[in-house]
DNA sequence: GCGATGATGATCT
DNA sequence: GATCATCATCGCT
């Protein structure tokens, strides 16, 4: 039996170059969830490029820590943080080992598995909200730190893979600076969408939080 | 449609 | 103790 093109898993090479080539390239991607829940399938719409150590707006910029260092590792594996008390975020490790490039999973179109998407994000209104967001694609993918340091060159059955699918024409990729990134590393523009895509995430510029007044 | 704000905890200084 | 690669809700111009 002969899978079609489209459902051939990427391989290590694949992340294993600039992270500013593989970004862009993860568009139209078919990003695979497979969960003790049952199979959730998306089309990745939208992404953010962080590139390691020389990057002010990446984890990995002051250097190796115990929550980042899967960052450092080999390309093709999912480092998975939790922020804001509340969320989990995905990114896919990329460039060679040391490096500590990475690309944010932003946002992208539930191909199958929606129902199971839909309990996951009870607040979502329309199924096109469901992974517009990059905690949002981690809350409907049931996405958690347990997956932190996946293989997802591991296989189609494996916990997390990324498979050929069907990259937009050039013409639509369009790029812009990256969400909620301010200092230094606001200026990159570094994140990468489907023009036109109603899954993209709106943009949100940095926004510093503001102190609690003090107590009388 | 938009801006402000609270939720909530790990991580780092 | 401040910050945080966010989200949902509220109130309004």
């Amino acid at each position: 039996m002969s899978e079609s093109p489209d459902r051939t898993p990427l391989p290590r090479s694949f992340f294993d170059r600039p992270v500013l080539e593989v970004a862009p390239d993860l568009l139209g991607r078919t990003l695979v969830r497979n969960s003790p829940d049952g199979r959730i399938e998306l089309r990745l719409t939208e992404v953010e490029a962080y590139a390691g150590a020389i990057d002010p707006g990446s984890h990995a910029f002051r250097g190796r820590t115990a929550r980042n260092a899967v960052m450092f590792g080999p390309p093709g594996h999912a480092y998975v943080y939790f922020t804001y008390g509340m969320w989990h975020c995905l990114n896919l490790v990329c460039g060679p080992e040391g490096e500590a490039s990475g690309v944010l999973l932003r946002a992208g179109e539930i191909l199958t598995g929606a129902e199971q998407a839909r309990k996951r994000r009870l607040s979502a209104r329309y199924d096109s909200e469901l992974a517009k967001g990059p905690a949002r694609l981690a809350t409907a993918l049931d996405i958690a730190r347990t997956l932190n340091g996946t293989d997802a060159c591991a296989g189609p059955d494996s916990p997390l893979t990324v498979l050929t699918g069907t990259p937009p024409t050039p013409d639509l990729v369009r790029n812009g600076p990256r969400t909620g990134v301010g200092g230094d590393g606001a200026p990159h523009p570094w994140r990468f969408w489907i023009d036109g895509d109603h899954t993209v995430s709106p943009y949100r510029a940095h926004a510093p939080r503001k102190r609690r007044p003090e107590s009388p």
